[in-house]
DNA sequence: CTGCCATTTTACCGGC
DNA sequence: GCCGGTAAAATGGCAG
């Protein structure tokens, strides 16, 4: 990884601009989110009581991939069991 | 904001839903760029030192950014005495 | 905040000694976690698994420790409402 | 370890509950940390210059550690030749 | 402006 | 011994 002056460093340069442009759009819509919240308020809705929902929601979406994740960890540890192999 | 369950629900849904919408974009974006990181790894490039490089040129961006500013309003300043608006 | 010669220093000093006994303490501890693990693993238990099942029923106590907390909102912005104070 | 509702579930329940207790322990310590921060912030202290100062103390604590060890293994070198163990 | 929360970054640990 | 993923530390940003 010398030689930056390079084909190397063309495709660093590469790298870093593609990162930027998605940190941009991410940024972006962090704005967007924010924007979302600000209106939401403007309507009379408490924004600490949609972020504790949105969290809840979150969380209980969270529970239920985990489950899933816990069941195919047995259903593994099952087959290998259960195969003998 | 009593009525949960009539518009204002509704509504609430409806914000919470954007949001939610919205989260879940950033959080794909999010994974896209630990995708570039990887990829740029596997290419041999440091992780680390480029989002050293990010950071770096993210600052620069936001210098050059305020200087515009001052330069705008200068110019403004410079306006101002030129047409006596 | 300069004379750190004297008291401040003093003062700091202390501080500092506090924060790494109490590191020492949860290193100790996060030792015998990975020795409860061991132990587990060779009495035949997967260690995947059971963190995946520590995971989940972590999440599964802050689900409801974030309901409360959702709750209790609602009961403030419904106190505030109800109350016209 | 199939059987998870007999001995090897009791077994599984206990060694789980073990590390959740520990956990517990080692969360309520990150606590105590973050409150002698606290404290040390509201005597006017840099919180992140405290983190620095810890981090290279404990850096040299472990550069003296393998100074320690170094030494000792050339005491025993020396022991060895010594006592022609 | 301060505390708190989310995100990001670093470090660790188990698996291959 | 390295890599990948997961958990902890640390930093930054936002609401109050």
């Amino acid at each position: 990884m010398t030689n930056f002056g390079g084909f190397a460093g063309e495709h660093l340069i590469q790298f870093i601009e593609r990162i930027e442009r998605l940190e941009e759009e991410k940024a972006g819509i962090a704005e967007d989110i924010k924007e979302v919240y600000a209106e939401a308020k403007s309507n009379g809705f408490d924004i600490k009581i949609m972020r504790e929902v949105i969290k809840l929601r979150k969380l209980e979406a969270a529970d239920r991939q985990e489950q899933e994740t816990l069941i195919d960890l047995y259903m593994q540890a099952l087959g290998t069991l259960g195969t003998d192999k």
